[in-house]
DNA sequence: ATACTAAACGGACTATGGTCCGCTTTCTAT
DNA sequence: ATAGAAAGCGGACCATAGTCCGTTTAGTAT
């Protein structure tokens, strides 16, 4: 919660938390594709209009429900140990920084494409953000000409949906992806 | 019409022309974006289940408007003069083409958002195969090691709703997406 | 303790994509 | 012309995200 905000009242934690447990199992059990806002207002014996504002909205909560591990993977590109954190070139950070989104994503997809389905301007979403703001820092250090839109195009070819869907549904291993995004890399930034 | 299709029946053909004209119409007036199945079907004077007869979806309703100039810009990179269409290197062929595309997105952005959304599987729209297609045949052309998955990550590099984002909402010129686009084929495939 | 206020609540309501199925129309074979 | 079959039709119906607003409740000031 912000800082300043006045206080939060007893009853919209302890709802907040039913909430949250609630909508743990029901991923847990059925899945996050499945999971509607009126199942889980039901079984956290709460009225829908106490979700919605809560959450926002669908992918407002899915990416609350994200929130943990996002931040595992956020602190490890940026405070971590290199390759993946500070202190390798650019060019092995950013290699690093794809294989493990690839990897971040195929554990969190279903979460991922529920977050980023429905909502209007994926971008908002401030995880989005501070993965491109991080890629455009690298592509800067790299020389690359205009960072902002590069990282914007390498931002959609890592695309929860397009992870999924190609390892999923169109049968890619994973090897393949991580393999290409070293080699789109490697091309991209030969300068080392 | 498929051939070998038994015949279509005439009422069937004269809701045809009414929907599509009753589509194009509201598309006119207010938008791909507001365009709702419920005002098509009664602007037509036709029922709801005709509409999705019909089209399937609203995502099928989307193609089909497109079709004309999608078909145009197919031919273009298939049949057309150099450098888009055969006869130029593979590297000057997939810059032209990115920036064809970008262009051609630009015109039709609300119609290729609104068919790319609450499709399932956008890489289902058959025309999205046939890029995909083309470009992992220059990739290969020009000595990519796994042009499959190369072409994908370039096709979401050249989503519709990232770059009517970037330009719409985001501020970005269309100059900068090509200038980018330039960059990122120049690089990857220096060889020539 | 009481009264007051702002926040939170809940569930009926709306909007919209999509499905279902009994009825109607067109075509064809006789 | 007639009858039968297959295709087409329409709109009631469903699922689900999201909104609205009258009611309740937790904190606070006296």
């Amino acid at each position: 919660m912000p800082l300043g905000a006045p206080h939060e009242r007893s009853d919209a934690a302890r709802n907040r938390e039913r909430l949250l447990s609630a909508a743990r199992d029901l991923v847990a059990e059925f899945g996050a594709e499945a999971l509607t806002m009126d199942a889980l207002a039901c079984k956290a014996h709460v009225g829908k209009g106490t979700v919605f504002r809560r959450f926002g909205s669908r992918a407002g909560l899915m990416m609350t429900l994200l929130s943990d591990s996002e931040s595992e993977f956020q602190y490890g590109f940026m405070f971590g140990p290199p390759p993946l954190g500070p202190g390798a070139a650019a060019k092995e950070r950013l290699i690093a920084f794809g294989e493990g989104r690839i990897y971040f994503v195929l554990e969190n997809g279903e979460l991922l494409k529920a977050a980023g389905a429905a909502t209007r301007n994926r971008f908002d979403v401030p995880a989005t953000k501070l993965s491109h703001r991080h890629m455009e820092v690298l592509l800067r250090e790299a020389g690359i000409a205009d960072p902002w839109v590069m990282a914007m195009s390498l931002t959609y070819a890592l695309d929860p949906e397009r992870i999924v869907d190609d390892v999923r549904v169109r049968g890619i291993s994973p090897t393949r992806l991580t393999d290409s995004w070293r080699e789109l890399i490697t091309r991209l930034l030969p300068a080392a």
